[in-house]
DNA sequence: CCGTGCTCGATTATCGATAATCGAGGAGTC
DNA sequence: GACTCCTCGATTATCGATAATCGAGCACGG
């Protein structure tokens, strides 16, 4: 058993892989374009080829990196560009999401959802920027899986590797606060139990910043 | 990358396993719950483990196969359920390519969708069912192509909306002439240059056949 | 007769090694 | 000097074998 390096030795090697490799994306250390050399990793984890490989095809499915036959895999670049194309995408996702959910929000996931305000706001105050990310995500994941339909929660997961970008472009743009608050007309749109309306309220949310982030270049005709 | 028939892939075994394993599938020669074990399919092919479990993986990945650790693959129940939920998610994603198609479309692109139209109709009058989806889905990438987002179109694609529709075709009647003469609507939008149109129609195309097909739970307010 | 623990066959998860493939860089030619 | 061909090092794709794990069936005790 591999334990000289880093103790990972309980549960299924590939999943502890992918979250490693994950986390040291996500952290930079693997920077985007640069190559992940299966035999490297092998060594540094002290494990065999075959889990690294089925890890990397993980995080290939979830968008964070790009491989090609006998050429290996490296970390996805995301072009700004990508990001603007994502957000009609993740903008019609939302909607069909809001309108899903509402009709079948319970007071519970209400008074999560809350609580994830609530976290963000605290998270703003102690200019956690992070914290306030993680809200914000498990906020939205939170109304997907409230619309109980697995296949969108499924293709709104796929699009991690792209959201997570885009909030490092628009970190500095947007005002954390701004983001925390745009929040409330969606929690009130889902405790009327108003499909329309949260649908509307979720698309306007996405398409806002989406209009913020990219303003200079967004050339829409319309 | 998502490949779909791109044309320069073929030497990776994986790829042609997933292949042939997914027609098995979709034969019915695999039935539902039914196990498919890495020791047999490596015989049968004369392949070794590997690729078998990355093709195995791929198909999870696809939804077709579900895993467990240490207790191995079976396929999928593909519930009626789960073919509803396609409906909205699909046709939320048509909507987004149709509005972005319609600006740009060339004359060139509306032959091609004419030519396709014309090609289901000949399908239909031969009674080929799976021609007619052939083209059916290929009109529909037409627009995404021409959307020119190549976000969207990975995640269009990810759906595997040609197969599933198969699927549903097989548990639900639905007139082969109907579903060929609706996509004439979409066409005529789409020559107007009309975003909002095309878009709209496009939702309806979907919305209309997913109605038809489940429409004992599409109880949608309006 | 029923429940419990154990053994065994089947299967997966992982390993270490080999074959296939790619890209860079040098020798040779015009 | 520029181009082409070829070799070589690096890396992936696949293989065959081993270790770990699970579920079913059986012996045993209550």
């Amino acid at each position: 058993m591999a334990d000289g390096t880093g103790g990972l030795a309980r549960a299924v090697l590939r999943d502890q892989l992918r979250e490693r490799l994950l986390a040291r994306i996500l952290d930079g250390e693997f920077a985007p374009g640069e190559r992940i050399v299966e035999s490297h990793v092998m060594k540094e984890y002290g494990v065999s080829q075959a889990p690294v490989r089925e890890a990397l095809r993980d995080l290939e499915a979830m968008r964070f990196v790009e491989s090609f036959p006998h050429r290996g895999v490296r970390v996805r670049l995301i072009s700004e560009r990508e990001l603007a194309e994502m957000y009609p995408v993740r903008a019609a996702l939302e909607e069909v999401a809001g309108r899903a959910a509402a009709p079948v929000v319970t007071d519970d996931v209400l008074a999560l959802l809350a609580d994830e305000i609530e976290a963000m706001r605290a998270a703003t105050r102690d200019g956690d920027v992070h914290a306030v990310l993680v809200h914000d995500a498990r906020f939205h994941e939170i109304v997907f899986e409230t619309a109980d339909n697995a296949l969108l929660l499924d293709v709104w997961r796929s699009l991690h590797a792209e959201i997570r970008a885009l909030v490092t472009y628009t970190r500095v743009r947007v005002g954390l606060t701004e983001i925390v608050e745009s929040h409330v007309p969606i929690l009130q749109a889902l405790r009327q139990r108003d499909a329309a309306l949260a649908g509307k309220e979720m698309r306007h949310h996405i398409e806002h910043f989406g209009a913020l982030a990219f303003r200079e270049k967004t050339a829409r005709p319309d």
